[in-house]
DNA sequence: CATTCAACTTGATATAGATCAAGTTCGCTT
DNA sequence: AAGCGAACTTGATCTATATCAAGTTGAATG
């Protein structure tokens, strides 16, 4: 029973990253756990593409997916995921209109997913669980303050410096060209950055 | 009676607005608006400075202020809040930590606020409430991600254009020197493009 | 294990927008 | 309405980073 243990691990590790934000009862977290459903992709398959309305909220288990959207041609990352976050395109989730942007996977990427109208439910039923909404739109916002500051404040190389210091594992997870993306700048111009630390 | 007729039609206008973010009983609100107080700042007055911690939620109905950060000396606009919306160091004010940025009025300004411990005793009181905070949060987020798009992925002259279609309005209540930092660029570049553009 | 294609590196050049330096205009204050 | 300072404009440079153009490496595949 393969599958089933890895889905029973995974909602043991939803359930401890929920109790984070709420308190939560026993009956209350067994209904809820119930509509979140295991799902997996490969690496370079698509969770969400640009102009498809989000249906599910996901939290990964393993793998590391990115976000972009896509102007005249040019692919502009604006993130990643990991394990044990959240995932999905979450702006479309939350409006229910087209997506603005497009998740890939970039490594075989294990999931658990809820779709919108369980979650609805979900809310309506639980002040509980509508308190955990609360609460985790709330995370997302201040993490998308502080990466506001962060695109807005610094250099190239003052981001790449902060990056380096702060995250030294996304260089071994991410490849190059999508980190410059991210840090706003050519793949060549991190290229040089590297070299001129080295 | 001035300014109690101030503070009655303020929380009329509140009351339209909460309104279409979620369904609340009378009593509620009755509760709910009671929590909120009549307060002002004059033109160049704070709302909160870095450093400080925000306990007071905002909400607009008139004047004009605006958010920005200070990085080496440098004053780099976040945004701006008018009338009918929301305003405060919301991610402080979420996480009750410092704020990294500082709100400023730019024109005499009238506002209602609501105390951060207030208003969490009213999320813990009313599913209404919290179903209102949700949905708030949300919409703040939806913005967000709009408007990183915006200003990762167009030039100064395109960033330029689109608040020109989408916000003329803003070019009347905002100073240049402030609205050439929210476009990411300097006052001479801004200048430069109106020119160009007559 | 040879081949291939994408990901990186490195160098030369181009450019959008910053910076520096005078003006000029506009809105307050007296 | 005169005078002042801040906000804008305009022009002349400067520079960080993009773009273009070859290489080089390296991981995946038959």
């Amino acid at each position: 029973m393969k599958h089933k243990d890895n889905h029973s691990s995974a909602l043991a590790a939803l359930k401890a990253n929920v109790l984070k934000l709420t308190e939560m009862q026993e009956a209350e977290w067994e209904d809820f756990s119930s509509h979140w459903h295991y799902c997996s992709l490969e690496k370079g398959e698509y969770l969400i593409r640009e102009g498809e309305t989000e249906r599910y909220f996901y939290y990964v288990i393993s793998g590391v997916l990115r976000g972009y959207f896509l102007i005249d041609g040019e692919e502009i990352c604006v993130g990643f995921t990991y394990d044990d976050d959240y995932s999905g395109s979450y702006d479309s989730f939350l409006s229910q209109r087209p997506s603005e942007w497009y998740l890939q996977a970039i490594t075989d990427t294990r999931l658990l997913r809820i779709s919108h109208s369980d979650l609805m439910h979900m809310f309506d039923q639980y002040k509980s669980v509508e308190r955990w909404g609360r609460m985790f739109n709330a995370k997302i916002l201040i993490g998308m303050s502080r990466r506001q500051l962060e695109v807005r404040s610094y250099t190239a190389e003052e981001k790449f410096e902060r990056l380096m210091s702060q995250s030294p594992h996304i260089f071994q997870l991410v490849p190059q060209k999508y980190l410059a993306s991210y840090l706003g700048m050519t793949p060549e111009t991190l290229s040089r950055l590297r070299k001129k630390r080295k």
